[in-house]
DNA sequence: ACGATCGATGTCAGTGACTGACATGAACGG
DNA sequence: CCGTTCATGTCAGTCACTGACATCGATCGT
């Protein structure tokens, strides 16, 4: 038999998407969420590194990554972030109420949106480097990657609010042409 | 007689960037910050929200904001863009070693890079309101207002490094004109 | 001139996030 | 069967941040 219910940072990470959504983030203490686990506020404190990281334990950057090392050899940089930006949006469309769940808790909390940021981030990071690997050189990679992180920004907003109801990678295909738009000077 | 030395948030930040300089943000305590500065650690709170936005007391936004306000009538936005990170960079051009000594200390702790970010994401959002008070629509506004921080943030990076002694205004020149290229699918 | 008010500061007690040190006990390898 | 490992618990401590209340020069109205 096992000596603990397993899964414990899955439990915790559901208890406390379920309790910053009822109570709000800061309304909640680590406490809580670890009582409604099952387990201690010490053990929380190993499986996140502090109370904001436990919304952000997602796996989209291996996914953009990967999607960017899998672009055909002769893909411009532009086109294989396009590929990564369709890869997570096909990612989030399977996710929907879970994600507008997760971003209405952020969307309340400053400190989680630094948060937010900052993956967003070091995802751009990644993305670059992938890029450099496919031999594109500084600083055609960062611009690239940082591209393609403004068009998911835009994208994901237009596509989570309620009254849209079209996919993700419509909506994020639309946001590229426009950047393409803009930066062409139109 | 003045009742107390004056200028008490120049105080404080300044004793702020010596101390996180010497020792590091986290091995900084506020109190002692307050007590180099002359006051209380109460009075710490009362002009910053917390320990980390002491380095972040600027006004870049107000005139990034005013510099798209007064771009010519027919300018396109990437062009009333291009004039804010101008503004920009000829402000920090002005106050170098500042800007590199607080680079230094937000490039070693990554609660302070949060906080950065999320500076950057309000200014786009700012930026992006003064595109649509010029009768820019969405998403182009936004689009713009971020192709410009992401330009900013890549010239900055190039522009802060030592062994770099080109004005910032023409690193940000030339990075825009990369961008450019990058999403021409150059 | 003088009392009422204001505004920047100080003091103090409290909460809660986070950390380090040490203990526990089932599982597992040899 | 025994020693080690590993996920967890317990406990004490630090420090960021907050609310309540006190202080006392400066300032304003009369």
């Amino acid at each position: 038999m096992a000596r603990w219910e397993p899964d414990a940072p899955g439990r915790l990470a559901q208890a406390a998407l379920d309790l910053y959504g009822e109570r709000g983030f800061e309304q909640t203490t680590v406490a809580e969420i670890a009582a409604r686990a099952g387990l201690s506020e010490r053990t929380f404190f190993r499986h996140f590194a502090d109370k904001r990281e436990v919304l952000f334990a997602g796996s989209m950057q291996e996914l953009m990554v990967a999607a960017i090392a899998d672009a055909p050899d002769g893909a411009a940089p532009i086109d294989a972030v396009a590929a990564a930006v369709d890869a997570a949006a096909t990612l989030l469309q399977e996710r929907r109420e879970f994600a507008r769940r997760r971003q209405s808790v952020i969307a309340a909390n400053p400190g989680l949106q630094e948060r937010e940021l900052i993956k967003l981030s070091a995802l751009a990071g990644a993305m670059a480097a992938a890029l450099r690997q496919r031999g594109v050189s500084e600083p055609t990679a960062s611009l690239s990657a940082e591209a393609g992180i403004a068009v998911f920004k835009v994208a994901f907003e237009r596509w989570i609010d309620a009254a849209n109801q079209r996919p993700f990678i419509d909506v994020a295909r639309e946001s590229l042409d426009q950047l393409k738009a803009v930066t062409a000077g139109r």
